[in-house]
DNA sequence: GTTCTAAGAGACGGCGCGTCTCTAACAGCG
DNA sequence: CGCTGTTAGAGACGCGCCGTCTCTTAGAAC
């Protein structure tokens, strides 16, 4: 019983989801070293060893229990339903979180938590180009801030919102929300740079 | 001398100005309520017989030191000049705050940071009524998403990036990136949406 | 078996919280 | 002008968490 010591992988696996748990429970700003201790059964110096505050620890505990966001580019065959797919997949995850982390990161960790949102940039460009091998758009040749722009305004959404997020009932709000970046603004405008017929 | 006690608004400026002399020097993180009192020469409980927390606190002395955003819609002749003037004074204004003062607040006074960002929708608004009366644009009937665009990105790269603006060097960045607003995204869009010859 | 790393547990001083208490300055009222 | 009620100014208080430090001992390495 009292001869039982966990070590490496195992024992940093129960702390990660401790943190995740108490995060959970009582929302970032209440996250304390001493709380995620004491659920981990272990002491604080130990965490310390390993995160040297707060932040690096909550970060980590999201990398550990959430996987990365995006593990392939989706192959529809309509850009729009690419799009769709790839941004509801980011707007799940957003809804997996407490609204205070991110706010909480940000302020904390800034140079860390800036690292999040440069994955699916790539992805779209990646969309936007098979949408120009099927004939769906004459060029990709976009400016950078076009093609982070639904990203953009999706992660900014999240963070004006994040305190409404999360709660029932939204579910359409965010399908309306994906709706509105996708058909009001991004393709219109993608549409006009680069649609069929337009030379770069 | 030991007989002199403000009151009402003088203590209140005091007070203040106390606060917002921390944030700046401090940070907002580190803004305690004891330092606060503490510069003001005054009790803590005269602070928190005011405001009940230091978000409400930060946010009275933000109100107090900085007026209203815009005072009114500019009107130089052109959509995009009146348009770049708006937002040049949003970014300016950007900067005067210390990075971490956002994400604070955010953090823990979501409901009354929301608030912040509902001025220049209706300012921009204004601005493109203005364009059409020109004949610059067909009309001003565009969703709601559309016309808070600029903004909306505009406060996304200053939450996304404050730790690196009020740094200096920046000034070109932020022109850089007010031109990348409007002449890859907004303007685009809007003269595709509602230029002039289209109908609504 | 011996050695050495690090887990588990707790003590420690420090800081800021939010509340409470006390006093005396001063505004309002007669 | 004096009385009365409010509240500024100042500090003490218990609490929670910080980050560091100490100590014992499990168990990996050799």
């Amino acid at each position: 019983m009292a001869g039982t010591r966990r070590r490496g992988e195992e024992l940093e696996a129960t702390i990660l989801d401790a943190a995740w748990a108490e995060i959970m429970k009582n929302g970032y700003p209440r996250l304390t070293m001493e709380g995620v201790a004491a659920r981990a059964r272990t002491g604080k110096q130990v965490i310390y060893r390993r995160w040297p505050d707060r932040a690096q620890l909550a970060i980590a505990a999201i990398r550990h229990t959430l996987g990365p966001l995006v593990s392939e580019v989706p192959q529809t065959g309509s850009l729009r339903e690419d799009l769709l797919t790839v941004l509801r997949r980011m707007a799940d995850r957003g809804r997996q979180y407490r609204p205070d982390l991110f706010y909480g990161l940000l302020a904390e960790a800034p140079d860390s938590a800036t690292g999040f949102g440069t994955v699916l940039p790539g992805v779209i460009r990646e969309i936007l180009e098979n949408a120009v091998a099927r004939g769906e758009l004459a060029h990709a040749d976009l400016p950078p801030r076009v093609v982070s722009l639904p990203a953009d305004l999706l992660r900014y959404e999240g963070l004006r919102n994040a305190h409404r997020w999360g709660q029932e009932a939204t579910e359409a709000e965010i399908e309306q929300l994906l709706t509105e970046i996708l058909d009001d603004v991004f393709l219109p405008l993608v549409l006009t740079l680069a649609g069929p017929g337009v030379s770069p």
